[in-house]
RNA sequence: GUGGCCGUAGCUCAAAGGUAGAGUCCCGGAUUGUGAUUCCGGUUGUUGUGGGUUCGAGUCCCAUCGGCCACCCCA
């Protein structure tokens, strides 16, 4: 143990236990991604270091100390694991003129890496699925992609989670609240943290996030952004809530909802649940529109959410929805001179005919051989011992149902095995 | 990155400075080749790691690694 290496910290190993769990939740999300209109794109898990800098922001959190940087020397480049996907999924968007026939609906999904401390739900490596949509202005995407959410969780089995959503308006209405802001904070500056403080002028907005009830204070006699916003974008975030109303999905309005990623306008939203302790967010997304030339790319306008797999894999398990385990359909047992091959043949047979087969292998009694038989679950114990050797049968021994062993003739093996594995899984 | 709590068998946990244990799991057996129960027997280990104090450290001290919780932040 004292010179085992470990994973590195924050990045976990997935047991087969929990694999399986994980297959089935990317099975549903995948299938509904689909269902939804969304097509599939992969991205690399490394970028230039400079999308992520001008794509979510030179002080945010993320860029300014969680990310995952070096420089390669053999080419002098300056690369970053993706802290994120969205940055990634544009500059494809932008690189393969993805847009040129029309808007997208894109879907990815895979590791994230951030350099915070680990905590339960919060990791180094993380995964996530993304849903993007590029080139839909109205608010009827921002809609459709939280109303998709809202579907999926009961698909998940997951209850209890709710919606937060606000609107923060366009860059110039940002710009002129932000003008105030600034003023109000820096006339009550007495009152602010030193983080506060370190961000009035970096990104003030966050300011209004503070869980200090000192800076609370300040923040709550601060200007409010909805006294900045023009009428266009009043009317996409009545077009949105109109939407959600209609089709029957709550929400609760959190004016202090201020997404850690610059590109964001307009929609900003989160599914949160409060059976995983501090981190309760399981979905975040909101509009960026600016992005697209933010990037070097030809304007878009864009919407899109991420959400965190470990936290919803968790919530899974707190509320049960876990799959059975899948049972192979025989176990083959032997023992005996020349057993073996009669066995390998036999359980290669009944694989090509499609049936989930376990040889057995490592030797041991007939006993433990048969105990292994039934640790893996397996429906039916084909046995293979010098009697069945001889008589040139095997015989098959239903585990799961009480219905008596029998032999089966070696050339009706396919047949036969069939048969008794609808009987018995019947 | 900051603070608090915690690391003993594969797993869940005992051992209040004096010989490291239980349950579970795993392995073998209970008259020839038949699985969950029952009964009998057996292995669980550099007490996370490295130092220090002490006649003696799982226990006290320091460091380090890891986990949990909170802050922070977000998925």
């Amino acid at each position: 143990m004292n010179t085992a290496l470990q994973a590195v910290r924050g990045m976990n190993d997935v047991l087969p236990e929990d694999a399986a769990l994980w297959r089935a939740f990317g099975a549903v999300v995948e299938a509904w991604l689909e269902r939804w209109g969304y097509r599939a794109i992969r991205m690399p898990l490394v970028e230039n270091t400079a999308l992520f800098r001008r794509a979510i922001g030179e002080s945010t959190d993320i860029v300014e100390k969680e990310m995952y940087s070096w420089r390669d020397e053999l080419n002098s480049e300056e690369l970053t694991l993706r802290p994120e996907g969205t940055a990634s999924c544009v500059r494809a968007a932008i690189e393969h003129s993805l847009l040129h026939d029309g808007p997208k609906r894109l879907w990815y999904g895979g590791p994230m890496y951030r350099h915070e401390r680990p905590q339960k739900g919060r990791y180094r490596e993380f995964y996530q699925y993304g849903a993007e949509a590029f080139g839909f202005r109205g608010p009827e995407v921002d809609a459709e992609l939280i109303v998709m959410c809202a579907r999926l969780w009961p698909e998940l089995g997951l209850k209890g989670l709710r919606l937060e959503l606000n609107t923060i308006g366009s860059a110039e209405e940002r710009a002129r609240h932000r003008a105030d802001l600034v003023r109000h904070l820096q006339a009550n500056e007495a009152q602010l943290d030193a983080d506060a403080k370190r961000r009035l002028h970096s990104n003030p907005l966050r300011v209004l996030d503070s869980k200090n009830p000192m800076v609370q204070e300040v923040a709550a006699q601060a200007p409010p952004l909805t006294d900045y916003l023009g009428e266009a974008s009043l009317a996409h975030f009545a077009g949105l809530k109109k939407l959600l109303a209609s089709a029957g999905v709550e929400f609760a309005i959190n004016p202090r909802l201020v997404r850690g990623l610059d590109y964001y306008n307009l929609t900003v939203f989160e599914w949160i649940t409060d059976a995983l302790g501090a981190q309760g967010t399981v979905c975040g997304g909101g509009r960026y529109d600016g992005l697209f030339a933010q990037l070097g790319g030809k304007p878009a306008p864009g919407v899109g959410f991420a959400m965190g797999c470990e936290r919803l894999v968790a919530l899974m398990k707190v509320s049960g929805g876990v799959p059975a385990a899948r049972r192979p359909d025989a176990y083959v047992v032997h023992q005996g001179e020349g057993t073996l091959e009669y066995a390998f043949a036999a359980a290669d047979a009944l694989r090509s005919a499609g049936h989930a087969v376990v040889l057995h292998a490592g030797g041991g009694s007939f006993k433990s051989q048969m105990k292994k038989a039934d640790a893996s679950g397996a429906w039916v114990a084909l046995i293979v011992g010098e009697d069945e050797l001889r008589a040139g049968e095997i015989s098959a021994k239903p585990l799961r149902r009480s219905e008596d062993q029998r032999r089966i003739g070696r050339g009706r093996i396919v047949e036969e095995f069939a048969a008794i594995l609808q009987r018995v899984k019947a």
